[in-house]
DNA sequence: ACCTGAACACCGTTCAAGT
DNA sequence: ACCTGAACACCGTTCAAGT
């Protein structure tokens, strides 16, 4: 049988599963993954996220999202990059809000978005910032983590009273940022403090320190 | 046949056992749980510590664990508990060398110890501050957990300047060390900023800033 | 008391086959 | 091109049985 009339035929069935959109294609499969994935995450936490889970809560085989992503951990870097981009959006979102607000108050107002992303989605921010999601994986992942970066940049230099480095500034505040996110995440208070996600802010670090 | 005999032929068994140290009978399989998952931790990493994997290593069949921890979690908590009772050993001795450093160099010198020891013992110190192992899930996490916030309280108290709180103002340390010491571990550094495991305490909080 | 072996319900992943 | 089904090599865990 020549090439030629096998492409042919696969042309046919290709197109006669688009067209007539039978239960057999999916059709959206890829994009279903990412989205139905980013919900089972919130829902079920990193760890037990499950391909094959997924798959099933899409009506498809267990074996059918390999056709889109090489591996789990391939959709887990795609995962990241949407939260990535989403967190970028965000604060260059929140940037404009605080344009008009220096010094202590707008620290402040730095702890509470940033704490408001990591604690809205607790389990994304869990796998931006873990092995598994970390920005230097893709592309994309690190194109937006350069991004949230340098808003964090622009709000520090608004922020500052001294004329330091606000580079190497920035980068204590992202650690400090950083630790109490997965400090309040992870539930590792010291005991007998009484912090909480409600009141972390006011045990951060003061303005008064710059 | 009659309960006392029953337990007689048991005991019998038992003593049998333990006498003739036969090889159906390990000796020391929980210790060597603890011991050898220890050591699985950091070769293999958290992720990847199994249950199973860890019996076979010890020729032992693969529910022989089930004997001594209820669960794969129960062992976790057990090797996260060794692990903060380390931590806390470390700090003390560490705090005797520190008796006579004051101020800028001592808040370096406790930067230094603790990223020796995240660094030192990565995957110890990912379990022991995560989910999983965090000192919310036993007596003994919490008991060292406490002796090592104790330490840090102490280190401070003799570097402030200021008369603040200091438990107050060891939480954002603490914070910081955290946030810088998980940083580090999982690699998300932002880009092109030049910082690595062996420069980051430049980057870090400086002492003038309190 | 301590351990084994078979069994169950999960995983991720590969590959030949179906449409 | 996209998906299925059987198969493989792993998991954690339960339970009846062995020593």
């Amino acid at each position: 049988m020549p090439t030629c009339f096998i492409d042919f035929l696969s042309a046919l069935i290709v197109l006669s599963g688009m067209l007539e959109n039978t239960p057999y294609h999916h059709g959206h499969l890829r994009q279903s993954l990412i989205d139905e994935g980013l919900k089972a995450l919130e829902q079920s936490g990193l760890e037990s996220l499950s391909l094959r889970a997924l798959a099933e809560s899409l009506g498809v085989s267990k074996t059918a999202p390999y056709r889109h992503f090489a591996t789990k951990r391939d959709l887990l870097t795609v995962l990241a990059a949407e939260g990535y981009q989403l967190f970028a959006d965000k604060l260059e979102e929140w940037e404009k809000e605080l344009i008009n607000i220096k010094g202590k108050e707008r620290l402040n107002r730095i702890y509470k978005v940033y704490g408001e992303f990591a604690l809205g989605n607790p389990e994304l921010y869990r796998l931006m910032f873990s092995r598994l999601g970390n920005s230097l994986h893709s592309e994309r992942c690190r194109i937006n983590a350069q991004r949230s970066f340098a808003v964090l940049i622009r709000l520090a230099e608004g922020m500052l009273d001294s004329q330091k480095d606000p580079r190497s500034l920035v980068l204590s505040l992202y650690a400090n940022l950083h630790g109490w996110a997965m400090i309040l995440l992870d539930d590792i208070i010291p005991p007998d403090v009484g912090v909480n996600s409600e009141n972390w802010q006011e045990f951060a670090l003061k303005p008064e320190l710059y």
